[in-house]
DNA sequence: CGTCTATTTGAATGTACTCAAAAGCGGTGG
DNA sequence: CCACCGCTTTTGAGTACATTCAAATAGACG
């Protein structure tokens, strides 16, 4: 077992491009992995997000944080999900969003220039992330759906059966706040459903 | 001037990725062009979409109708952008969306097959759909985000300044259904802001 | 001019929010 | 082992923003 095991990107990967394994070595070489905890942050509002990050393990939310100082959250991940400020990794100007670690996070990470440099050595790359983000933005489309046609019930139910591994793990004050609603209309959410 | 001129497109992939001389040639020679009449509709809820689309003048919305028969307007397209109904398109599943003209349209059609044709030919395709796409998935995280901290107003006064010619060009009650509002408060909302 | 669709208006209603306070819960230290 | 602390969740009363419904008005088009 090698201290940087990239096994779970390596597979992530395998369902959407087929590596050579020179270009498995290569990626390897190239990725990082890094150990935050809980609590830490990987993005912070107002910074230039240095990382596009791959989750091994633990969980992370992305909230933003708005001028009256209420949290908005954006998204959470866990365990095979990527996680990053997207816009101010790509275009290199400051994060709007935070991305903190809610548990020891394990992550692998690519800095733009790696990523760049990777895009070019394996084209395929370009596919891959390609393919990702497609998926991510049909999801996003949906969720801006979701949040006008269901009422804030509506949303938590679908919530918990979409997400369950992530319902376990996260505060219900965060859930609230991704969902759009507060965190005590939730909690009469709750107690109406118990019944 | 040709029967299909497809310049503006070129124009538009030309601020992300530099195709050669051929390479447009063969873009020509597998996109298509065509004229939709005001009402008609380039997808389908529940069809396939077959089509990725690139609009060269005129105005489209995609919109979704929920189980009770409200719709929800899930984006415009103008003059220079893209639109399909993307889950439907890359999955082959059935459409979720609608995708109506709002005026007589002109777009230019990739099908699917023409598209996996041309990535294959054209790798630098994967690029350009790649940060396009991450642009389109960045502005959809903003819209949540927007939708969650701003009142309906300031939701209004927001979309006046991003979109100031879909404003004009598309009837108040599909703005309204843009904003996640009825179409009674926008114009209460109207009527105050005249003061 | 008449018809159809879009917009406006107002009254009653409802869903979700605010604010303040209490209760629960997990960890830490005396 | 209990007491205390900080943080999360619950509760309730009052309120606000936005909806619903029904009807009137305005605009566009043949």
């Amino acid at each position: 077992m090698n201290d940087k095991d990239i096994a779970p990107l390596l597979e992530y990967i395998d369902n959407y491009v087929k590596l050579t394994e020179g270009e498995k070595k290569l990626i390897e070489l190239h990725v990082s992995k890094r150990k935050y905890l809980k609590g830490q942050y990987i993005v912070q509002q107002g910074d230039i997000c240095d990382y596009e990050c791959f989750v091994i393990n633990g969980c992370t939310r992305t909230f933003y944080l708005d001028a009256s100082g209420s949290e908005h959250t954006v998204m959470f991940a866990i365990k095979n999900w990527w996680t990053s400020d997207l816009g101010s990794f790509t275009t290199r100007t400051p994060a709007i969003y935070n991305v903190q670690c809610l548990d020891n996070t394990e992550v692998l990470q690519f800095t733009y220039e790696t990523l760049e440099f990777l895009y070019d050595q394996i084209p395929k790359l370009e596919r891959f992330f390609r393919l990702i983000i497609e998926r991510a933005f049909v999801a996003s489309e949906k969720r801006i759906v979701s949040n006008f046609s269901l009422t804030a019930k509506e949303k938590y139910v679908k919530f918990q059966s979409q997400y369950p591994e992530i319902e376990q793990k996260v505060p219900q004050y965060m859930i609230a706040s991704y969902l759009g609603i507060t965190k005590e209309f939730l909690s009469k959410i709750r107690r109406e459903m118990k019944k």
